[in-house]
DNA sequence: ACGAACCCTGAAGTAGAGGTTGACGGTTTA
DNA sequence: TAAACCGTCAACCTCTACTTCAGGGTTCGT
């Protein structure tokens, strides 16, 4: 939007600038310090023709990311890095797994290209090995709201070499544990007793919690003994 | 106290007795290495008259706990010494799932019992269906300390009507999962290179939080659909 | 079109962490 | 009493995370 404007409001700062305003909260910065950072990769500025480096606000952010890290968790340059490169589950910590009874918000494709940050091919992809889960189809194709964010994870594991059809492991694996799951309140889920029905959803939740955690535990024991 | 008895059963290790013991879980420990750590006053073992340094238990733990959390969390020998001289902060760090390079506790049958408070039969069951790994057997049999969270995991889900059997469901999936991720780091995490396989079982631990998120994110999804 | 302020690269240097090595000599224990 | 083990101390080494410097180019206001 907005392209006959020329961009005006993305403000860049050459390096000086940018030790200036980061100088306040880390007194130790400097401008040969930025450098190395980007010889070590773990920032990527753009140029000028002239070869002057030119920070954008998102570089300004990582870059203060990297300090506290580097200041708060004393963690090496190398493990930073990879910190960054796979935003995992450090920062969005505990997401809510969307409460159970309510209804989803849909999403059209595009809106979901927008907020995974993930290519239509790539998308299509996914639905086509069963990640995604759209309703109807056509131009009234909608998916759930949750789908961006699968989205966006299956992105980040192709980039370390998963291919999106070997995702279907996951897909077909939480298939069976949530019909097992299923199995076990069905009957007063499906029964005309609201009272039961807002029983057994509750159940529902507590189940999926606790299998939520045995799942994560086996993983990571089965992990453990892969790595030795 | 006890002072007429002459303390048999404190068994004192030589410093090469102790590097011996260790060098199985920590390849690149060495005496110099321990001895440094002591010059730094990460260490604080007797000594015999004639200067010779002797490890309790207690040194060996401790000397554990440091080796590890320079292997795993990549700390500065500095904030390592804070950490173990002032246990007030440890607890509350973040509760990475359990490192994993790291070599894991090894506990008995009735230990596990007692941490989980599941019941003998239970445990036996849950380990015919394989969601319980000890090793060895016999008198011998001792389970990774993490199966005490599972087994009482477990015992929950048991509680809610889920037959053991039916557990396998998870620990199948768990295991193709891992398998997955396995394929992507193998070459590199038995290879021969050090560096590399340091990279590799970072990179597995990315893909590991990665598959969690992406599992979490599609069992809430097919409960959602579920449940309507 | 010019100067002042700013920035570039590449090579070399530095400080500190985290050890290792070697010389020389004492200790333990069978 | 000899083989195996351990002690200190000083020098040395490797790696990370930068800094410094030389030589030169860029931006920008005037």
């Amino acid at each position: 939007m907005t392209s006959t404007v020329p961009q005006q409001r993305e403000r860049f700062l050459r390096i000086g600038e940018v030790v200036r305003r980061l100088g306040e909260e880390f007194p130790d910065i400097s401008i040969s310090k930025i450098r190395y950072l980007e010889d070590e990769g773990l920032l990527a500025p753009r140029r000028t023709q002239g070869g002057y480096r030119l920070f954008s606000e998102d570089d300004l952010e990582r870059l203060q990311k990297i300090l506290r890290l580097q200041r708060d968790e004393f963690l090496p340059l190398r493990v930073i890095k990879d910190e960054l490169d796979a935003p995992g589950a450090k920062e969005r910590k505990r997401k809510r797994p969307t409460p159970l009874g309510a209804e989803e918000e849909a999403i059209t494709l595009q809106e979901l290209c927008d907020r995974s940050g993930v290519s239509p091919d790539l998308a299509k992809e996914l639905e086509d090995f069963g990640l995604l889960a759209p309703r109807g189809s056509g131009s009234a194709k909608r998916y759930p709201e949750s789908d961006a964010d699968v989205a966006a994870t299956c992105a980040q594991l192709t980039r370390f070499g998963v291919a999106p059809r070997n995702l279907r492991t996951f897909r077909t694996a939480t298939g069976r544990e949530a019909a097992l799951l299923d199995q076990v309140v069905a009957p007063a889920l499906r029964g005309r007793n609201p009272e039961r029905r807002a029983q057994a959803l509750r159940d529902l939740h507590q189940l999926a919690e606790l299998a939520g955690e045995l799942s994560s535990l086996l993983f990571w024991r089965d992990l453990r003994d892969l790595a030795q």
